[in-house]
DNA sequence: ATCACTGCAAAGGGTTTGCATGGTT
DNA sequence: AACCATGCAAACCCTTTGCAGTGAT
């Protein structure tokens, strides 16, 4: 948990400002698109820099899961996330219950070092289990 | 679970035998690769085709976790997965005090009927963790 | 003056797809 | 004959990268 100095750029801002305004866990493209409204020149390649840069931070938290997109949170706290394996929206999950999952993991099996986890959930949104 | 038809063609059959050979959990190109050996004549796109069918029907399993390559595995029971986050190894991993995780999680939650998971457990392996 | 950051465009990787051909029933 | 599977190559999507120019200290 260093305090390491990052340089707060004007496109790292905004990146940062739009991605925290949404709950939607957009992925770079849709990111891209809402920076765009506000900084019409800035270029894909640098929303995907600093989208890498600012997880490194623990700013913002990169979702890798079942999509072939990378999808990106603003809420950089730990909590969990649900996949509606129909229409793929990603939302936020906080399951007191499963806070302890760490412990429950051992320290080391079969010759690892258990350091974490990651978990995706799946299931169906209200609109898609009504179908 | 339905007992759906699946034609057996010899390229199914190979790319099945290949990859329950192996503990690796192979991406598409490296299967491809090990098929190639005993059927020079297949296409990189069969495979990726047969993979994807062969998943569908709970054959084999697709692993869509941290890495931008889906990863396969010739064993489609239920078992956990460890990425080293070193060197990208993939093992099993069978933890017993994690088999009731399902039973942990609600039917239901912010709207959301909840179905199932995926956990990717990561780590250092053996050689990794010396360093 | 330095060094990190940016825009742009091209390249990269993994995967999917259209199409004509081939195999099975 | 109908239908699905295959090989091939091109297309596709998402992401990364080289480079020259810009900005901040």
């Amino acid at each position: 948990m260093s305090k390491l100095k990052i340089k707060i750029t004007r496109q790292r801002k905004i990146i940062l400002e739009e991605l925290k305004r949404v709950a939607s866990h957009p992925g770079a493209d849709k990111i891209y698109e809402m920076v765009r409204l506000k900084l019409p020149k800035i270029s894909l390649g640098t929303v995907y820099r600093n989208l890498e840069i600012l997880a490194k931070y623990n700013i913002i938290k990169k979702l890798e899961f079942g999509s072939n997109q990378k999808r990106f949170d603003g809420n950089p706290e730990n909590h969990f996330h649900i996949r509606c394996l129909n229409c793929g929206i990603i939302d936020d999950l906080f399951l007191e219950k499963l806070n302890n999952l760490k412990n429950i993991l051992p320290k080391e099996d079969k010759g690892y070092k258990i350091i974490g986890y990651n978990l995706e959930i799946t299931g169906l949104c209200s609109k898609c289990k009504l179908k």
